[in-house]
DNA sequence: CATAAAAGTGAGTGATCACTCATTTTCAAT
DNA sequence: ATTGAAAATGAGTGATCACTCACTTTTATG
């Protein structure tokens, strides 16, 4: 019943056609990494990247056909780790473990996306700036979200609904309102956590968050 | 007992020295508006934007600096507006009619903003899109949101948390936690609302925001 | 070791960039 | 109507851009 993933996502998920070549490809692929993240695409040039990366210009168009295939062979592998947790077998460790309780399952997602923004806050940063100017990530994003996560989403929150543990709402209402609960504790905590005399306080401001999530969410 | 305002602020509020000048400075003000929004800053050309405005590109220059000065002559005040109703005069308007009840607060917040974004999308998404990248306005942004807001609310929070009427979270934690829900439902909101055939129940999503907040934060 | 393919190079290319400036146009005050 | 300053112009400038290509170096394979 469930529909199969598209070619290009089966591909990014089991085989690894984005693991460079070669390692000056490698090189090339983190010095685009820190300049876009940096600069903004725009902003970025090609000839600063080789630099950073301790190559010849003309090797980044060896590998990459133009400075915007360089980024999105960047940002279509990183959308698809961003969101990787929610599909095929990643999906099943964290979501169908069968949670009796709505915090329960709130805590795994939380601490399963935590770990993994901190150590990619660059690759991060760098889709949600390029996208609102690439439509065609955008497809592929909205692809991801809506044909792929939103059901599997939807089925447990109708279960958790069905228990009476959940406040009966339509799935995409309480899906925008505990993304965004959790996206606003992720995005001050790893622009303060680093800060010095930043009085971020972690355990308390996302337990704060957790609460404030299954409390706005109860039946 | 309250801080003064900085002069730039002061200036952007009462005196509007941001009017333009003459009739084809508002009109590339306009185009960059438009080209900025469109493409991003970084990818606009000042060439695009003088052949918009229907103008020289010598005529830009003649009124900005730098190409950057343009930005800033754009953002600043934009930035300014975002928040006004939180500063000076018009915070009086929505904040210190002493609401008793939470919701009501709420409702006033929501409702003084959406009709500010909807008519000033394209002004949010440069703001947004260029924080990034220019710690001028980060500094800007800061100076507003933290020296100006941030007691004034606290104050509210204070005052309702005394009364039993809200959680005993710290004010910080608070807000953050309503910014970020009433975000995704504006978001959401202007991204989808003006799409043809989807199914935003407005009314639906505006009262079941208002009652996650409220029903996160109740004491 | 031989050899061919793949990887890497960097000077060169036309296009476009932000910005300048000598000149012309507009326009308000007399 | 005269005039002087401000506004507007657009051809021109050097710098930088993404990208090419003839060439050299490295690597994999028999």
């Amino acid at each position: 019943m469930t529909k199969s993933l598209e070619p290009w996502m089966e591909e990014l998920l089991q085989g690894d056609p984005t693991a460079p070549r070669t390692a000056k490809q490698a090189r090339i692929f983190e010095a685009a990494i820190e300049i876009f993240a940096e600069k903004g695409y725009a902003a970025s040039s090609t000839s600063e990247i080789a630099q950073r990366a301790g190559v010849a210009e003309g090797t980044i168009f060896r590998h990459f056909k133009t400075k915007k295939d360089l980024l999105l062979s960047i940002v279509t592998p990183a959308m698809v780790k961003l969101l990787a947790p929610f599909l095929l077998r990643e999906f099943k460790d964290v979501l169908s473990r069968d949670y009796d309780s709505f915090d329960q399952l709130l805590r795994a997602l939380i601490d399963n996306r935590i770990t993994f923004l901190q150590q990619n806050r660059r690759l991060f940063k760098i889709v949600v700036q390029e996208l609102p100017f690439h439509p065609d990530l955008q497809k592929q994003l909205q692809q991801l979200v809506f044909n792929e996560m939103k059901g599997r989403f939807e089925r447990i929150i109708h279960k958790l609904q069905g228990e009476g543990k959940l406040i009966d709402l339509p799935s995409f209402t309480i899906m925008r309102l505990s993304a965004f609960s959790i996206l606003g504790y992720v995005l001050f905590r790893s622009i303060l956590e680093p800060q010095a005399g930043s009085d971020w306080d972690d355990a308390l401001e996302r337990e704060a968050t957790i609460q404030f999530i299954m409390k706005g969410l109860a039946p």
